[in-house]
DNA sequence: ATGAAGCTGACAATTCGCTGACAGACACTG
DNA sequence: CAGTGTCTGTCAGCGAATTGTCAGCTTCAT
């Protein structure tokens, strides 16, 4: 899962980024409106998290740009404690959900997992595809009800497959939501941990089209 | 199911009874620390929603009068976001839970079942994992029935993990209710603490799941 | 048939978590 | 006030798990 950070405080910015990424988020961050209106509306992320007074172009404008050039990711936004206007605002504006400041980081990333969820159109934390079975919230996954031993890069793959169930996931996709800006992989390097799952969860639970893609569901020619 | 709610704004107290009782609970309100004392002492309710910030007697004094003088009925505390001393000092003055305003009503019903289900399920102060089991009364940790003794940043940790069992507990999130949001630390320190913890307790206390956390409880692999 | 795309096993580099030693902060005692 | 002990953060080094890379192989589409 790749997240958008948009703070300019760096050091909270810091802060939260380490949060979301030991829950196994590819965290990117933007440090003001500008860059944050560009990555978000160039690149493709599955959650923004976003925070509003920030220098350059103020966060609700870079929301309603987003929105009016048809963007429509989940986008979190971080508000001042009890700005009720600001709440208003955002709700037209666009946004998905809030969360005032100060907040308890383990409140964050209930809201994120939540939104993710709901973009990709699932009300479980618990995925299940076939004979898998992912829980979002324990980071496992099982295997006609046995649990398996998962590395975090490997969870990481087959939550996002399993997210977006039955679509063709082109490569690309994959290591820009695995790997975010670091473009310093082989492209090898994902055939080979396709591999390692493919041995762990069996060779039918990921689906390869080639020319297009990898998929987790349904999806025959 | 009868609860009592301490909560001195009239309009809040009546917002949140309506949400309790429309959930099938009976309600109580107590709008002042010593009315709130009298009735959590005199009368048995099956959880106690507590809102700090009292007028007349404070509300940390409350939950300390009641643990001392021996009711451990289930207490939900109301706390101040982000206030992590209080939250310490709610740990040590023996609540339960904690929530942090403002809430989603819906979150507060679940919490409010999830405590009152345990406190039906095992007589609420002792929770049981493996060979250990955590009087959290007495705060104290026994290892098959031997008393171990635990400073109390080591028994935060093992209360925390205890509370969380079976599940897997990012270090980030167990770094913040720790340390608060005081994010200077190195993440040695939080691995440091697991050994010592680990010297005292038996090497099979503690799980890690390498990449994701730690856990107690069942959660293989 | 043939080239491109994808797979796989082996190996190496890197990262992660564990541990023992040490030091500063603090409380307690004589 | 000095001395002592406890608690906890920091450091450095080790071992192991994880992950990238490489080379050769298989499969597929045209």
């Amino acid at each position: 899962m790749r997240l958008l950070l948009v703070e300019d405080d760096a050091r909270i910015a810091a802060d939260i980024s380490a949060v979301l990424t030991g829950a196994g988020y590819t965290v990117e961050i933007a440090a003001d409106g500008e860059n944050a209106w560009f990555l978000g509306d160039t690149e493709d992320y599955d959650l923004i998290v976003l925070d509003l007074g920030l220098p350059g172009m103020d966060g609700m404008s870079v929301l309603k740009r987003w929105r009016g050039n048809g963007r429509h990711m989940p986008v979190l936004v971080l508000t001042a404690r009890g700005s009720w206007a600001e709440r208003v605002e955002g709700i037209d504006a666009g946004a998905d959900d809030y969360l005032p400041k100060p907040f308890q980081f383990e409140e964050l990333l209930a809201r994120a997992r939540a939104l993710i969820r709901r973009s990709v159109g699932h009300g479980a934390a618990t995925i299940a595809v076939g004979p898998l079975s992912i829980d979002t919230r324990a980071m496992r996954v099982s295997v006609n009800g046995v649990p398996q031993a998962l590395t975090p890069l490997e969870y990481r793959l087959v939550s996002y497959l399993g997210h977006h169930r039955d679509r063709i996931v082109p490569p690309t996709e994959l290591q820009e939501h695995l790997y975010g800006d670091d473009f310093s992989r082989d492209a090898n390097a994902l055939e080979a941990l396709v591999a390692r799952l493919r041995k762990k969860l069996g060779a039918v639970a990921i689906g390869t089209r080639r020319g297009f893609g990898y998929y987790m569901g349904e999806n025959a020619p």
